[in-house]
Formats: C-alpha cells, sequence, structure tokens
RNA sequence: GGGCUAGUAGCUCAGUUGGUUAGAGCACUGUGUUGAUAACGCAGGGGUCACAAGUUCGAGUCUUGUCUGGCCCA
C-alpha cells in the first residue's frame, strides 16, 4: 500500500514530461445556455444555405421529406419534439450522406380551433362575430396565426432543425390559398366534387358542422331517456288498413326526445323476435318520475294495452318501467312487423311506416328503433332507402324553424325554441297523449363540441362531396378509392409506397377502403372558399363548362384562382357580398355564354381544413404535372421521397394527401411513409391533465438541454410508442456524456497532430484492426440511418465508443500516447487512427446531436468550421483476413478472461494496477495458432495492460490464467516493471522520450 | 364495441427459419486508479421473456384466449 502511495509521489515530477491530454473542450456541456447561441450562429452563418449551394454545385441527387405542417395555435408539446426532431435526424442524414435534401417548414393556419379563438376574443370585448365582417374577422385569424407561426418558429429552430427558416410556407399565403383553388377546380374538373346530403354532427353553439377530430365525448353527460308507446295500426300486406283495436303500441327509447318531431319511421331487426305484452303502466313508477304529470296521464286512462318490445329486451323493459305483465303474446319475427303502420309520436292522424333497420341491436332500447332521418347518420341511410320525408326541423343555431307545428295537445309553440329547453315541453305533450311509459335519467358517452364542450346534435345538411367510388381518374382508369388502393397495397403492378414500419398500410388501407365519400364543405369563414358556381337555372347545356348543375369550365377556376393568388381569399365573399359578382367570371365570358352573373349561386362554404394541409404536394411539393401551379417551390419534387408523422396522421394528413393526389394526379404523394408512436410517460400511460403526467420541451430544455432530448428520441425506438420520464431522460444525460468523454479525450490526444499527419500504411496490428472496426461501425450505422432505424443506429455508435473504445482501445493506447516520444511511429499511428475516429463519430453522431457534435467540430479545425458542412467521415473497408480478425478476437475475448483472474488478485490485495501484475497464460498452442495465426507476446501484453505477459503451451481445453505481483524495478515515469531500469532511473522507453523531443525523422 | 399495434432485467434495446444455460449498454453493488479525475478501468448481483391454455421431441419465437397499455374509429 505505502509502496502505491510511492508510486504517486513519484509520478509528479515525471508527469511533466507525459504527452497528457491537451484540450479547451470542456467536461461539462452547459447545453442550455449555449446551444441558443449556436442555433443563433448557425442561422446567421447561413449553414443551411450554404449546404444547399455546395449540394447543388455537386449536381447531387434530392432527397425530399415532408412533414405534415403543424397547426398555428399554441407552443409545441413533446409530439411535436419527436416528429420534428425524427425529421431533423432524416433530413441531416441524407445531407451528409450526400443528398441535397432541401427542407421546407410550414404551417397549417386555416380552420375552426383559429376561427373560435378570435371569436372568444371578440367576446372578451363584448362583441360577437356579428359585429364583424367576414373580412375582419378572417384578418383576425390571419393575425393569429401568424403570430403563432413566429412563436412556433422560433421553438422549431430551437430544437436545432435544419430548414429553410426564410422561406416557410403558409397555408394562409395567397399563393397558396389559390393554389388550394386550383386544386378543387381540377377535382371538379375531374367530376370528383358533388353536391348531396350528409348527416352531420352539428355543434349549435358554433353553429357549424364539425370534422370528426373535433369531436369529443363526454363520458359522463345526462340525457333524459324516454320510451314512448305509438299507437298501431296492423297490416297484412298493403298499408293504411284500419287501426287494429285502440290499445296496442309499438315501444321505441330514446335519449333524445328532441328529435321526436323528426320521426319518421320506426326500425325493427328482421329476425329478431317481438313480443305483444298486456298489462298496465305501473302508476307508481310514473308518479315517482313526474308527480306532477301522473295526474294528467292518470285523466287520460291510457294506461293499459298491449306493448311491443324485442322479446330479448322484455324483462329489461319491464324492469325499467315496471310495466305489469298480465298477458305475453307469441312471438313474431320482425320481419313480420314492417307492414305495419303507427302513429307519429306528436301529431294526431299522421300515420308512419315499419321498416327494417341494418343497425338495430337488441343492446338496449326496445328493438324498436325511433328512425329521424335528419336526425343521425343511419337514421339518414335508412330514410335514403326508403324514401322517407327528409326535411331537418333544427336550424343551425339548435332552433327548431319556423314551420315546426306546435304540439297538438298541450298546444305549446316549439317554432324558434332551443331543442334542449324544449325537451320538457316534448316530454308534457307525451304524458298529455299518455304515450310516456317512461322517463330517466341516463349517464352515458355523448358528443360534445372539442371547443365549447357543449352537446353537438345530428343535422341532415347539404353538403359538398369529392366521390371515392364510381369517377374513374384519368390516369388510372379506376376510381379514386380503388387508385388509393392500389398504391397503398402496390396493387395491380402499380408501384406502391413504402411503409414504415410495414403495418401503416394496413391501418391506412382499411380507412380507405371503409370510409365514406369525403365531406369537404364547412360552414365557416377562416379557409379557403368552395369557389363553386352553381347554374341554377340550366342555362348552359355545354358539359364542358357546367356539369352536374356546377361550373367546370377550367377558364372561370383559374380566373377564381387569380384573384385569390392576388387578394387572398376574400376575393370570393367581397365580390359576393358585394354585388359584384361578375368580376368572378372572366371578361367575355358571361356575355359568350348568354348570361347574367345573377342567373348563377354562388356556395359560400370554406373547404375541410384537411384539404389544405393535404394538397401541399401540389404546392410545396413541386407540381410538374400541373402548369397553372404558381406556388410551388424550385426545390421541390413531387412525389416526396418522404413523408413523416405520427401514426394517427394515418387517418388525417397521409389519408388527405393521398387523396388529394391520387384525385389529381393518379399517383400517392409520396415514396415511404413513416410514422412515429406517441410520447407517454414512464408507465406507458398517454400524457394527460388529469394525471399530471405531461410535461412540456420548455422544461426539458432548460433542465437537459436539446442534444440530450434528441439522444432520447435518437435511442427509442419510435414504431412504437416512446417512453418519458425523468429517470429515462437522466439516462439519457449518461449515455451524453460518454460521448462527449470519448470526444474529449480524442481531443486531447490529438492535440499537437495535425490531420495532414494522418498516415495509415504500415499500421500495427492494433491500429489496423481499429481502423478496420471503425469502419464496420459507421457503414452499419449508415445502413441504419437509411433504413430509418436510428436507435439502431444510435446504439451502435453508443457500444462502440463504451466498449471498443474507452473500455478496450483507449485503455490500451493510453501507455502509448502518454509515454512514447511525442513523434514516435506507434504514437502517431494510433493519433492517426484517432483523428479517423473523431471524424467518423462527429460526422456520424452529427444527425443526432448537431450541437455537440458542432462544437467537437469547431474545437478541432477552428470556429469558421462547420461538421454541418462535411459528409459522413470515409473510412475505406480495410479488409482484414481471417487469420487476423481470429487473433483480435482471440486477444479480445482473452482479455476478459484474464480480467477475471486479476481482479480475483487484486482482491486479495496482491496488487493494485494492471501494471503491477505479471501474467501467465497457460493454453494450447498449436490450436489457437492454427486458426489464430502465431500469437505476438508483447502484442497480447500491450492488450492486458499488465507488467509482463508470458504464454505457456499446455493441453488445456480453456486457456488458465496466473496473475502474480509484478518483479522487478517499477518505471517512475511509465509505471511498468522492468528487470531494470537505465541509468537515469527510468526505463529504456522513457529516457528515449526524454530525450527526444521527437526524433528527426 | 370494432380496426391496427405492443408487453424480454429498475431503464433503453438485441434476440436469425422454433433448437444448448435468454444477451448488450445504462443504472445498482463491490473494487482499482487519481496521468480522461464532477472522468476512467475491472468484476459481480439482477429476468417464471405480461398471464393461461394449445401445437411440437423442443416455444421468448407459432396458435387461441385473458390482462394491461397506445393510436384510430364507433
Amino acid at each position: 500500500m505505502s509502496d502505491k502511495k510511492g508510486a504517486a509521489a513519484q509520478g509528479n515530477d515525471y508527469g511533466k514530461t507525459l504527452q497528457l491530454p491537451v484540450t479547451d473542450f470542456a467536461m461539462r456541456a452547459n447545453l442550455p445556455a449555449r446551444e441558443p447561441g449556436w442555433v443563433a450562429g448557425w442561422l446567421d452563418g447561413k449553414v443551411y444555405e450554404r449546404l444547399r449551394e455546395r449540394r447543388l454545385e455537386e449536381g447531387a441527387g434530392k432527397y425530399i421529406v415532408h412533414l405534415g405542417p403543424p397547426y398555428a395555435n399554441g407552443n409545441f408539446h413533446m409530439g411535436h419534439v419527436l416528429t420534428y426532431v425524427l425529421k431533423d435526424f432524416v433530413v441531416r442524414s441524407k445531407f451528409m450522406g450526400g443528398f441535397d435534401s432541401p427542407y421546407a417548414p410550414g404551417w397549417d393556419c386555416h380552420g375552426l380551433p383559429i376561427e373560435w379563438k378570435v371569436e372568444q376574443d371578440l367576446r372578451a370585448e363584448g362583441k360577437t362575430k356579428r359585429d364583424v365582417s367576414k373580412a375582419e374577422l378572417r384578418a383576425r385569424c390571419r393575425a393569429y396565426a401568424q403570430k403563432w407561426v413566429d412563436v412556433q418558429k422560433s421553438e422549431w429552430q430551437r430544437f436545432g432543425a435544419l430548414g429553410d427558416w426564410d422561406h416557410p410556407y403558409l397555408t394562409m399565403a395567397p399563393g397558396n390559398e389559390a393554389g388550394i383553388v386550383r386544386e378543387l377546380g381540377k377535382m371538379v374538373a375531374r367530376n370528383l366534387v358533388y353536391k348531396g346530403l350528409r348527416s352531420t354532427l352539428w355543434a349549435p353553439v358554433e353553429e357549424t358542422a364539425l370534422a370528426e377530430a373535433e369531436v369529443e365525448y363526454d363520458e359522463k353527460h345526462k340525457s333524459t331517456a324516454v320510451y314512448v308507446g305509438l299507437p298501431v295500426k296492423k297490416g297484412s300486406g298493403e298499408r293504411g288498413r284500419e287501426v287494429a283495436g285502440d290499445n296496442e303500441f309499438l315501444v321505441i327509447w330514446t335519449t333524445t326526445p328532441w328529435t321526436l318531431p323528426a320521426n319518421r319511421a320506426v326500425a325493427v331487426k328482421a329476425d329478431e323476435e317481438y313480443v305483444g305484452l298486456t298489462g298496465m303502466v305501473n302508476p307508481i313508477e310514473i308518479s315517482r318520475q313526474d308527480t306532477e304529470s301522473f295526474e294528467k296521464t292518470a285523466a287520460a286512462r291510457k294506461l293499459g294495452g298491449t306493448v311491443w318490445v324485442a322479446k330479448a329486451l322484455a324483462s329489461d323493459f319491464i324492469k325499467q318501467t315496471g310495466f305489469q305483465v298480465s298477458k305475453e303474446s307469441s312471438p313474431l319475427k320482425g320481419s313480420q312487423l314492417t307492414d305495419w303502420m303507427y302513429e307519429h309520436p306528436l301529431y294526431v292522424g299522421v300515420m308512419q311506416p315499419v321498416v327494417e333497420g341494418f343497425h338495430v341491436t337488441t343492446d338496449a332500447g326496445t328493438g324498436l328503433v325511433h328512425i329521424a332521418p335528419a336526425h343521425g347518420p343511419e337514421d339518414y341511410q335508412i330514410g335514403k332507402q326508403f324514401d322517407l320525408p327528409l326535411v331537418c326541423p333544427v336550424d343551425g343555431s339548435g332552433k327548431y324553424e319556423a314551420w315546426v307545428e306546435k304540439l297538438p295537445l298541450t298546444g305549446v309553440e316549439i317554432a324558434g325554441k332551443d331543442i334542449w329547453k324544449t325537451q320538457e315541453e316534448i316530454i308534457a305533450e307525451l304524458v298529455a297523449s299518455g304515450r310516456l311509459l317512461h322517463r330517466a335519467e341516463l349517464v352515458h358517452k355523448y358528443p360534445i363540441s372539442w371547443r365549447s364542450k357543449k352537446p353537438l346534435i345530428y343535422r341532415t345538411t347539404e353538403q359538398w362531396f369529392i366521390a371515392l367510388d364510381g369517377v374513374k381518374i384519368p390516369e388510372t382508369g379506376k376510381d379514386l378509392r380503388q387508385s388509393s388502393l392500389d398504391r397503398i397495397y402496390a396493387r395491380e403492378g402499380v408501384r406502391g409506397v413504402q411503409w414504415v414500419p410495414e403495418y401503416g398500410a394496413n391501418r391506412i388501407g382499411s380507412m380507405i377502403e371503409h370510409r365514406p365519400d369525403w365531406c369537404i364543405s364547412r360552414q365557416r369563414a377562416w379557409g379557403v372558399p368552395i369557389t363553386v358556381i352553381g347554374d341554377r337555372l340550366s342555362l348552359i347545356g355545354d358539359e364542358k363548362v357546367v356539369r352536374g348543375g356546377i361550373v367546370v369550365d377550367p377558364a372561370v377556376w383559374e380566373h377564381i384562382a387569380g384573384l385569390v393568388e392576388r387578394e387572398g381569399i376574400d376575393a370570393w365573399d367581397t365580390r359576393i357580398e358585394s354585388g359584384r359578382k361578375e368580376e368572378l367570371f372572366p371578361d367575355g365570358w358571361l356575355d359568350k355564354h348568354g348570361v347574367k352573373a345573377s342567373d348563377f349561386d354562388y356556395v359560400q362554404d370554406i373547404l375541410d381544413v384537411w384539404f389544405d394541409s393535404g394538397t401541399t404536394h401540389a404546392h410545396v411539393l413541386r407540381a410538374d404535372s400541373a402548369p397553372g401551379q404558381r406556388f410551388h417551390r424550385e426545390d421541390g419534387k413531387r412525389p416526396a421521397d418522404l413523408y413523416q408523422e405520427g401514426s394517427d396522421q394515418h387517418r388525417g394528413w397521409f389519408h388527405s394527401s393521398l387523396l388529394t393526389s391520387v384525385a389529381n394526379y393518379g399517383d400517392a404523394p409520396y415514396e415511404s411513409v413513416v410514422t412515429s408512436g406517441f410520447v407517454v410517460d414512464g408507465e406507458g400511460r398517454k400524457f394527460s391533465k388529469s394525471l399530471g403526467n405531461g410535461v412540456e420541451p420548455g422544461q426539458l430544455l432548460g433542465k437537459y438541454g436539446m442534444d440530450i432530448i434528441r439522444l432520447w428520441v435518437a435511442s427509442s425506438d419510435y414504431s412504437e410508442d416512446i417512453r418519458y420520464s425523468p429517470q429515462i431522460m437522466d439516462s439519457m444525460s449518461e449515455a451524453y456524456r460518454r460521448f462527449r468523454n470519448t470526444f474529449r479525450w480524442l481531443l486531447g490526444n490529438l492535440h499537437g497532430f495535425s490531420d495532414d499527419d494522418v498516415k495509415l500504411e504500415n499500421l500495427p496490428e492494433l491500429e489496423s484492426y481499429m481502423l478496420h472496426r471503425l469502419g464496420k461501425v459507421l457503414s452499419e450505422v449508415r445502413g441504419h440511418f437509411d433504413a430509418f432505424q436510428f436507435h439502431k443506429g444510435y446504439r451502435v455508435l453508443y457500444e462502440f465508443c463504451g466498449v471498443e473504445l474507452s473500455n478496450f482501445y483507449f485503455d490500451v493506447r493510453k501507455d502509448v500516447l502518454y509515454c512514447d516520444p511525442k513523434d514516435g511511429e506507434v504514437r502517431r499511428a494510433c493519433q492517426s487512427v484517432l483523428v479517423k475516429i473523431l471524424r467518423g463519430l462527429a460526422t456520424h453522431l452529427a444527425p443526432l446531436m448537431p450541437f455537440t457534435t458542432d462544437e467537437v467540430w469547431r474545437e478541432r479545425y477552428g470556429e469558421s468550421e462547420c461538421v454541418h458542412l462535411a459528409r459522413f467521415e470515409e473510412v475505406d473497408g480495410n479488409e482484414i483476413d481471417k487469420e487476423f480478425d481470429k487473433r483480435w478476437h482471440f486477444y479480445t475475448t482473452a482479455r476478459s478472461r484474464i480480467n477475471v483472474e486479476l481482479e480475483a488478485q487484486r482482491a486479495k490485495g496482491i496488487f493494485g494496477p494492471n501494471a503491477e501484475a505479471d501474467v501467465e497464460v497457460q493454453m494450447d498452442v498449436s490450436r489457437v495458432s492454427k486458426s489464430a495465426g502465431l500469437l505476438d507476446e508483447e502484442e497480447f501484453r500491450t492488450v492486458m495492460g499488465v507488467s509482463r505477459l508470458k504464454v505457456v503451451d499446455s493441453k488445456n481445453e480453456q486457456i488458465v490464467v496466473r496473475a502474480t505481483r509484478a518483479v522487478g524495478h517499477k518505471c517512475p515515469r511509465c509505471w511498468r516493471y522492468y528487470g531494470k531500469l537505465e541509468a537515469s532511473g527510468v526505463c529504456l522507453r522513457c529516457e528515449e522520450a526524454m530525450n527526444q523531443q521527437g526524433p528527426a525523422r
């Protein structure tokens, strides 16, 4: 023990004669404080632009990555971090791989959430949207979106993302808006756009139909559920016979009594059995629910009779209503009920049919389903199927239309009244007519608006659609659905899309296969107008000009697009509202066709915002096949090589992009699609406010810095959900430190060694081996990057740094680097390899850790240099023969076996560091040399870092190791033990090193 | 409720066409260094492969079901 201390003390004098690492590259990064300055440096230094120029000069091939534009509303969250970091991995690795990979950031700016926010701001000012013009409303929306574009842009830049920040695309840029109009016009010309009816989820508060994405569900919504008995008239083939008896009822169950005025049929399930229950409504049940109306009900004396319900639900019905059964009829099939008629729940004498409903189940209710085609998608479908009258009695604000009749018995006027407030009056009417069998409050899941959180209703209204079936796409000869599916699955010899992960194809495929036509119209202000002109009077017979009742003439569409391009989307409404409609037609067009502008209808709906982002392939990527495009970017390429987004976008952006692209161009807008999972917490749960497990990018940036966050993304398999937890981030910090220290050690040991000194010929075996390993590792990494498997690339790099460099190569070569003569051959050979390692690691880690690798680069090559302008470091194959490979495999595996023995002796206190050990390795020399060639004892000793190593031939299967305390004299400079030291007191090697401050060579 | 998808050490990930005792790194524990020092080396402990059936000579791997998550729908 005392000897060890003595050695350390001696070392102090000789330490100054060593070549110890020298570098200004700090051990601690202090990323949060320094990264913003580096971002600014990249922007000021035009790194992206210089990189582009360089690749253009080289004539590099293009690789286009395209992302769904973020919605310009609010700060970025962890999902954005994930997507934009992954995107940046791809862009940067493509650039470093020699591609020209321009990236255009962009923003999605139109749409309801922004409009809604602006309305809230108006409300705060004591106004409503009716107090301002549409143009002003839009101006406010535009300003609001722009504000968030600016915020998000700086957040995005802070992520370290490479991109054309000076030329982002905004869907609200007039040029882009015009492009959207052109895409729509093209679809119109292709006969893909039509007007139809649709049962839409409607928000009475916002007075608009909502997209599915805009709908939320209230898990604990309270509704009033009613059982209603409807007097029935049985028939036997012909409808319209007399009511059979006055005391038989079909029982329906509904949770939306306000829809009863719109009742047009009752649906049954054909093969379900129905029974007539004869008995009495339990007066106690009624009275308990509604004491006041009990008297009226009792007065109506219609408490008894035969009620028809599905047999499977009879007991449930009895339990719920307390109906006292005295007799049960033999069952009838649902199909036997379909020639019955019944009286409308509210309107006396209005007889309506019983029909078969495809959607009828016996999960709840009575198996007899109230059909209001105005208020539900299935209802609407059945309405169409049986040709039921379809008029919606509820207006956009959730009030009954003026023409709705008053309630006949109670005489209550409901026209103009709010549906929710009128519900009690409708129930009172049912009580009065004696048809209310039961009422109860029901807590269930119900759709609500994502904005106002108020309940939604179904309204069947006129909307505009894109047809998925039946209309052939010129390029493919098939309709939109089939053409899209062919491209998703690479069917019919069509070149398909590469989905990463592969299940993406199934996912989007089954959606496209089963989805209805795309409803593209919205009744809002902040969006691109559906600039459709309807030929109301059918004045124009030319099919090339008007088809399906709407103007399809490309000349008109291009004219309107030109107006939008100059003035923005206000161009449309402004002319309609100010009576300058003729300006919407090209000069002379009206005269040529002998019509007036007032002969036409002008649609005032706007486009679904998914249409905006879905058509970026036409505006942002170059659209060569569309000469009319004026907003395309010169640096684009269509289709893109890669679209990338979260997996939820199979339903969203990938979907709308595919449909619009196939519709107008007959191809997919992307060659590959990469999707990522979601960021979840350490337990795999989603982030949510109620769980309180959320985390904001800003917090992480302040605590860890971006490179560590990027490392977290790099280390995770994004094909699944990726987990975030403090523990995970801490281990990423550890990993970061490993990389950083590897760089620090490399830089320190390359002090005074320039890249010009690199000489890779006649290397010692160890250097040759390491160069070979480096080449293998780096090409493996590039392979993983090319396959978008960044976590595998990360792992390979990380383990190389840890296992092969830090644990092995650095450890072995420290002796040479520190103690050999400064210009010693082995030392210089080692440094030559270290340069390759440094450059290899820095360039291959640059896509993952742009900040730190750039810091490394500048530390080595000066402040004016930038790693991001470099390419992946080339390390030639450096093939080594099999014997060589086996020999080093033997050394490295023997190393770990010998280490076990060394550790055992160390534990006994025989010696401390390996330099204090002598080792004898007993092994079957002939067997080993047969495959690995002759071992070099000195090389073997070097690998072990011991003072002496002796190989002794034996016939042992396994190698046997004996480690003993080193004998001889310890060199006070290099700490190795020798038989004798030189007169100067150090070993021969150290003496030379101290004498020759670099031998003349 | 339906579609897609996952569950391998505390954490992040490997585990080939089913084939010895399921691997790596980190973390943890012990230990050595103090010439990578808020760093580095070495060694060690740690897993019923979510659970249950089934196919098979043999299952982490194939089949079915259950549980627990995630996304998208309803």
